[in-house]
DNA sequence: AGGTATTCACATGAAACTATTCTCTGAGTTAGG
DNA sequence: TAACTCAGAGAATAGTTTCATGTGAATACCTGT
C-alpha cells in the first residue's frame, strides 16, 4: 500500500504554496493599495512619525499580508539606510497571546526583549514597563494591529486611548499605530477623541472580483501543481465560487488545495471541474464538523439539542431549546446553565453562520427568536454523529 | 369598525460572582558559619 | 545571618449568574356609531 503511494506521482509540487502561510513575492491586484500605504508610511524614512492608520477589508482580501508586506520592505530599506524604524506586527486575534488588553501590550513588550508575566501583574505596570523598553528604542516603531477589533470589543476604549497618549510618555522614540480590521462598524464603538486621532488615515482593501482571483490562483498553482495536471476549467471555477463569497482569496486557494487532493485521493491524473465539486462540499462538512469539536461541551450541548428538535419541530424557539437542554446537559455530563446564558449561546453559534437565530415577536405569545440549521443535510449527519459521540464519551 | 391598552416570552444589558492561574511580599524556618 | 519556604493578598481572565429593563405586535377591551 505504501509502496504504491509512493510510485504514483503526486499532482502536487509544492503544497505549500497554496497554504495561508505561503507568502509570494509579489501580490497580485494590490498594487493601489499598497501604494497608499507606502505613502503613508514614508514619513518614517525622514524619521517624521507618519499618521496612524486603520485598515479595513473583509478576510482574504490581503490585507494582511499587504500590510506585512509594504512594512517589511520599508524595515529592511530603513536597515539598509541605517535609519532608525522598528515595525512590530501581532495578531490580537491569537488566544492567550494577544486577545487582551494585558497579553496585548505584554505581548508587544516582547518584541522588545521584555519578557514580563503571562499574568499577575497590575495593567498600569505592564504599560510601564513597555514604554520604558519603547524608549531605550530610540527610533521610530509602527506597531501593527491585526484583528484590531477582537481586543477593542473586549476592553473598549482603554486600549487604544492608552497607545494614543504613550507617545506623549516618550522621550526619544515615537510610535504609530496600524490597526487591521475587517468590521468597518468597529470605530463607531469608540471614543470620538480616539477615534479621530486613531484613524488620521484609512484605507480599505475592496474584496478581489473572479477574474483578480483566477489571476492569483493561476500564479500560485504555477509552483504548487506539477505542469499540465490542472484542467482549465479548473481555476476559474474556483475563482468564481469564492468571488461569490466576499472575494476571499484564502477560500480560493484552500478550493483549489482541497480539490488537488480529492483528485489525487481518487487516482486521477488529473484535476477537473467535478473535483472542485467535491471540494466545495467536502470543505463546507470539513470546517463545519471541524468547528463542532473545537466547541466548548455547553455549546454542544445546545447544538445537540437543536437538531434533535429540528428532528421532530419544524419551528421551535430559544423557550423550546431551553426546556429539552435542561434534559440533554445531563448526557453531556454539565449541569444547567441558566436561560439568560444559553440564548447567549444561541447567538454565539449564530454568529458563526451554522444556524440562524432571527428575533421575532409573535404579538401576543411574545418575542423571541425562531432558530434554523444552515448547514446541508450530509454536514448535518457528521456533526451528529460527531456530538453523539460526545454523548457516549461522556458516560 | 376603529382605537388603545395589555400582555406574552423572551431579548438585551450591566454588574457581580466564581474559579483558576499567576506574581509579589513579608513572615517564619533552616542551615551554616 | 543569608537563603529558602510558604501562606496570603492582589491581578487578570473566562465563564457564569443575578438582577433589571426593554420590546413588537397579536389580542383583549373599550368606545362611539
Amino acid at each position: 500500500m505504501f509502496e504504491t503511494y509512493l510510485r504514483r506521482d503526486s499532482l502536487f509540487a509544492e503544497k505549500g504554496a497554496l497554504s495561508d502561510e505561503f507568502r509570494p513575492q509579489a501580490l497580485l491586484h494590490r498594487e493601489r493599495e499598497q501604494k497608499m500605504l507606502a505613502n503613508v508610511l514614508l514619513p518614517a524614512l525622514r524619521g517624521d512619525k507618519p499618521s496612524n492608520l486603520f485598515i479595513y477589508g473583509k478576510t482574504g482580501t490581503g490585507k494582511t499580508i499587504g500590510t506585512r508586506f509594504v512594512c517589511s520592505e520599508m524595515e529592511s530599506f530603513a536597515r539598509e539606510k541605517r535609519l532608525p524604524l522598528k515595525v512590530v506586527y501581532v495578531n490580537a486575534q491569537l488566544k492567550k497571546v494577544a486577545d487582551t488588553e494585558y497579553r496585548l501590550i505584554s505581548t508587544l513588550a516582547s518584541h522588545f526583549g521584555v519578557t514580563l508575566p503571562a499574568t499577575g501583574l497590575p495593567t498600569g505596570k505592564i504599560y510601564k514597563a513597555f514604554s520604558s523598553a519603547l524608549d531605550t528604542q530610540k527610533s521610530l516603531v509602527l506597531i501593527v494591529i491585526d484583528e484590531i477589533d477582537n481586543v477593542v470589543r473586549k476592553c473598549g476604549n482603554e486600549l487604544l486611548y492608552n497607545l494614543m497618549r504613550i507617545n506623549s510618555e516618550l522621550k526619544s522614540s515615537r510610535v504609530s499605530i496600524i490597526g487591521i480590521t475587517n468590521d468597518l462598524n468597529l470605530l463607531k464603538q469608540v471614543d470620538s477623541r480616539v477615534r479621530s486621532s486613531l484613524s488620521e488615515e484609512e484605507l480599505v482593501f475592496a474584496p478581489y472580483d473572479a477574474t483578480q482571483l483566477s489571476d492569483i490562483l493561476e500564479a500560485r498553482s504555477s509552483v504548487a501543481f506539477q505542469p499540465g495536471v490542472i484542467d482549465q476549467s479548473v481555476i476559474p471555477k474556483c475563482a468564481a465560487y469564492a468571488a461569490r463569497e466576499h472575494g476571499d482569496a484564502r477560500r480560493a486557494l484552500n478550493l483549489l488545495r482541497m480539490a488537488g487532493e480529492v483528485a489525487e485521493r481518487s487516482g486521477a491524473p488529473r484535476i477537473d471541474a467535478t473535483h472542485v465539486d467535491m471540494a466545495v462540499e467536502k470543505l463546507d462538512t470539513e470546517t463545519a464538523v471541524e468547528f463542532v469539536k473545537n466547541q466548548p461541551l455547553q455549546s454542544k450541548a445546545v447544538l445537540y439539542t437543536i437538531i434533535a428538535l429540528k428532528e421532530t419541530h419544524p419551528d421551535f424557539t430559544t423557550g423550546d431549546i431551553y426546556t429539552k437542554y435542561k434534559a440533554v446537559c445531563p448526557l453531556f455530563g454539565q449541569k444547567c446553565l441558566t436561560q439568560r446564558r444559553v440564548s447567549d449561546l444561541i447567538n454565539e453559534l449564530a454568529s458563526t453562520g451554522i444556524l440562524s437565530a432571527d428575533v421575532v415577536s409573535k404579538g401576543r405569545y411574545g418575542r423571541s427568536k425562531t432558530i434554523d440549521l444552515l448547514v446541508n443535510n450530509q454536514t448535518l449527519v457528521k456533526i451528529s454523529a460527531t456530538l453523539r459521540a460526545e454523548v457516549v464519551a461522556a458516560y
